[in-house]
RNA sequence: GCGCCCAUAGCUCAGCUGGAUAGAGUCGCGCACUACGAAUGCGAAGGUCGGGGGUUCGAAUCCCUCUGGGCGCACCA
């Protein structure tokens, strides 16, 4: 597809002296209002090295730019220079790149294959999959999927908190308390309560968090029984995890949780020994980071027994060597933004240069509106929950609508988890946000089935459109643009004309939901197209271009949904 | 106390590497199903961009400061 950026950046080039393609490009900006055309050059800051008025110079370049065939109009206002395309070029350059692209319109080689490690989901075995885990998850997958559709070799990791003192807490009041039986019943659920009841009889007998410690030690220094019990504990975990990466859609590659990393520990802390690193203090074993402005990093406790900051680095490291990474990304919540500052500084003073390709990609939290979310105190939501919830209501709108879908329960899965997906992508990932059940099963205006509902529209036409669609576009660039040049069509040619850079854009920031507002705006800018005109039309010309923009649409919505971890169903 | 983050329409949020009259959705109001799907579309209404300084031809956007809120700061993860 021509970059019609850059393309006008050449032909400015020519008509502007000391400036570079590079800087042109910069410089071009897409107007607020299409009325002021697609791109236009501000010429403000020209002024200084012209010597002349800004107004003049843009009346210089739009005279020059005059004439030229990729432009319909150029014009000066208020000292910039307003270019208009040929509708007709640029709409042929669209429709026709999205029908030879199809799926992988959007897509690129930029990535070079290089490879890039996404660390998210990560949720801590014997706890249960609350409606805080949904914000690693999600943002997590559709970063990997954004990285993955732009060329980059991805692997997804699940570093699952399996390890560390929370399981000699549960360790402890199993054998107290607990029983065999109730754990293989319901897994989750029984260790949540052990864990809460360790709590509860802590507050009273201090001694068990002492004790819980030295459970802990024994487990890391591979005693058999606390392993055997620790093995179990997580298997079972792994199973509900899976029933909702299942729901969800998701997988790994790797599910080497903090436990993995046991056995490097003694190698962590040698190197952090031989670098000169460690200090004692108080017992323990720290790295002062005084003079990074941050508290001191404890790297193993009086007892010996190591802390998830060791863990992290020992991951870090072994990450490097066995993948080589050429992104290295975390994808966990903002709270812990002093503890990556903390390892990566430590990567850094270790002489690490690959400490900058370490990203910590921070989120905003989730609170209820009771307050804050506490496992222990039964302040959660339960995200399987949300997700049923989700879909028997899809299910009960759909037989309202009475529309037919070839599969009700796959469709009513595909729509009622997809708005839960689309939901936690819709809004910068830096937000706090409080968990409304209204919010999260409204499915009108800026939502997932709003923009599933419009592909599912697009579809209905498409295949209404009588000669079959593969047909119309395999003759793409015979069809006559003159059709899909009128205001709206061009607007939602605009729209999915930029798709591609707004998915670079997504990358470059680590934010999907940029891919989310896109979406949305093609969705309501085909919605509009489709009020403003009537696109099956008797005239075979006619509907055929119209068809080709339709699809167009329709696809490129599809692939932008893929790249949120969504389906897009043909009917709903 | 120190550090990081957030503050834009009644509500939820875009816009933030400076550019033209600050945009959506939602709530409420008024319209449009005898064209291809009304989970839709159209219209009107809704703003001291938290306050105050500064930089600039130009600031929601950059800098300083104040206020309000969130998170973090040694043996949890």
């Amino acid at each position: 597809m021509i970059n019609f950026k850059e393309k006008i950046a050449e032909i400015l080039a020519s008509s502007i002296e000391g400036l570079s393609i590079e800087e042109i490009i910069d410089m071009l900006e897409i107007p607020t209002e299409s009325k002021m055309g697609d791109y236009a050059f501000p010429c403000f800051k020209l002024a200084k090295v012209l010597r002349k008025a800004p107004p003049m110079i843009a009346q210089g370049i739009a005279e020059k730019l005059q004439g030229n065939e990729i432009f319909e109009k150029v014009e000066n206002v208020n000292a910039y220079v307003n270019m208009f395309l040929s509708r007709k070029v640029f709409v042929r350059e669209l429709v026709c790149a999205v029908a030879a692209d199809k799926e992988c319109f959007g897509s690129s080689d930029i990535g070079q294959n290089r490879k890039v490690v996404v660390e998210f989901s990560s949720p801590n075995i014997a706890k249960p999959f609350h409606i805080g885990h949904i914000r690693s998850t999600v943002i997590g997958n559709s970063i990997y999927k954004i990285y993955d559709f732009l060329g980059y070799n991805t692997v997804r990791i699940n570093h699952l908190g399996d390890y560390g003192t929370q399981f000699g807490k549960m360790i402890v009041s199993y054998r107290r308390w607990g029983n065999e039986e109730d754990v293989t019943r319901e897994p989750i659920k029984t260790l949540l309560s052990y864990y809460v009841k360790f709590h509860e009889e802590a507050e009273n007998d201090p001694s068990l968090e002492d004790e819980a410690r030295d459970v802990f030690t024994k487990l890391e220094n591979g005693e058999q029984e606390e392993t055997r019990l620790w093995q179990w504990f997580r298997d079972e975990s792994l199973k509900e995890f899976t029933r909702v990466y299942q729901m969800l859609g998701i997988e790994f590659d790797s599910y080497a949780g903090e436990s993995f990393y046991s056995d490097k520990m003694d190698w962590i802390v040698d190197m952090l020994k031989d670098a000169k690193l460690l200090k004692e203090s108080e017992g323990a074993q720290i790295v002062d980071l005084e003079e990074h402005n941050m508290s001191p990093a404890l790297i193993t406790k009086k007892d010996g027994s190591t802390l998830y900051i060791t863990r992290d680095i020992a991951a870090a490291v072994y990450r490097k060597n066995h993948y080589d990474f050429y992104k290295n990304l975390y994808i966990v919540a903002s709270q812990q933004n002093l503890h990556f500052q903390q390892w990566i500084k430590i990567i850094e003073l270790l002489g690490f240069d690959w400490a900058r390709d370490c990203v910590h990609i921070p989120f905003g939290l989730v609170s209820l509106e009771e307050g804050t979310m506490s496992t222990r105190h039964g302040r959660v939501v339960f995200l399987e929950e949300v997700l049923t919830r989700a879909v028997n209501q899809t299910k009960e709108i759909i037989l309202q609508k009475n529309v037919n879908t070839d599969n009700l329960d796959a469709t009513a899965r595909q729509v009622g988890i997809g708005a839960v997906i689309f939901q936690e992508l819709s809004n910068n990932r830096i937000k706090d946000y409080v968990f409304s059940w209204d919010k999260v099963l409204n499915f009108e205006g800026e939502t997932g089935p709003y923009v599933q509902y419009t592909h599912a529209r697009a579809a209905s036409v498409l295949r209404n459109g009588g000669d079959s669609a593969n047909q119309i576009i395999a003759s793409a660039d015979q069809a006559n643009m003159d059709f899909i040049a009128g205001d709206s069509a061009y607007e939602l040619a605009k729209l999915i004309y930029r798709f591609p850079e707004i998915i670079l854009d997504a990358a470059e920031k680590y934010e999907p939901s940029i891919v989310t507002r896109h979406i949305v705006n093609i969705a309501q800018s085909f919605n509009k197209f489709y009020h403003d005109e009537h696109i099956l039309v008797k005239n075979e010309e006619e509907k055929k271009a119209k068809l080709l923009l339709v699809y167009a649409a329709k696809q490129t919505i599809k692939n932008g949904l893929a790249l949120l971890g969504m389906e897009a169903p043909e009917r709903m």
